[in-house]
DNA sequence: CAACCTATGTCAGAATACTGACATGAGTCA
DNA sequence: TGACTCATGTCAGTATTCTGACATAGGTTG
């Protein structure tokens, strides 16, 4: 009669949030003595392969909000990794760009980064590795807010 | 020369954030209804699958410190959820119980988080789920501490 | 037995992210 | 043109989690 509870031990959901949980403690090890965290790191990534990034989308691209990724950016400025406009070209949109210190210091922060992903796909074929991104994708797309019930509908 | 940056659209890492980030804000949504977090329905649903459980041992399931786990569990005993006795039968060890205020509390939200978990695996067939638990399995295995460079030997 | 190591529960302070709120600029529509 | 909606940057306060630290219980090892 009553709703049985969820069998954690094969429930999809939470072996993803234990995969998630260990690769983000593992990136954490890796990004710690370079006295950086896991925003900040996604932050400088996301700048060297999109200049010009605004705030908002920087914090989409990093999953948090824009407000957080605000006190971030006013950090790395100040600090001297990021450089923003003092007034907007259009809009109140202010494309942040790298600056040589900024790049520097991601390089050192990607070659710990690759060595923990490396350690992770270890162990899988490539084969596996191009079904589990499809897998993924297609759980990021089925949750979105956009895509309560409508039909499959393929852009 | 310099180190080429990972790129995002095919990272097996970040994709596997993204997908966790998908699934944590609709499980947010999902239990905000009922006034529940997602650690604190993490820690009813653990408690109802291994009565007994201590705080350390409900930390390490729901993917949080003691001390976060600490806090909440003191919330929960206060308001009726769980209960702990006063003194350890052996050691410092507090075995946990659900009150049946604290099981009625988890079959509601267990109505909603499967609600989301059907909704993430929509679209995937049997084997593509069973697929993704191996490799998600493999990811968490090659990502433990006590896992650096030693061979691959079983159990 | 004693020294050591590990695990646990807990308190306190620090770091990080979030929600709420506001003003502003751009696009839409009647 | 004016009203409306939406997205953005930003400030302030709140909430949640984490790191650091301590005392204690149990097992291990010499």
């Amino acid at each position: 009669m009553s709703q049985r509870g969820i069998d954690l031990t094969t429930s999809l959901g939470y072996l993803l949030k234990e995969a998630s949980s260990a690769l983000r403690t593992a990136m954490e090890e890796a990004l710690r003595p370079l006295g950086m965290t896991i925003t900040h790191y996604s932050c400088l990534e996301l700048l060297a392969q999109r200049p010009g990034l605004s705030n908002s989308e920087l914090a989409r691209g990093a999953f948090v909000t824009r407000q957080s990724m605000n006190v971030l950016l006013q950090a790395l400025e100040r600090d001297g990794f990021v450089t923003r406009p003092e007034e907007a070209r259009v809009g109140k949109v202010l494309p942040t760009q790298l600056t040589p210190r900024g790049r520097r210091s991601l390089e050192k922060a990607t070659v710990a980064v690759r060595a923990v992903e490396d350690r992770m796909l270890a162990g899988l074929t490539q084969e596996e590795q191009s079904n589990a991104l499809i897998v993924l994708r297609s759980m990021v797309h089925a949750l979105r807010d956009d895509n309560q019930d409508v039909n499959p509908a393929d852009h």
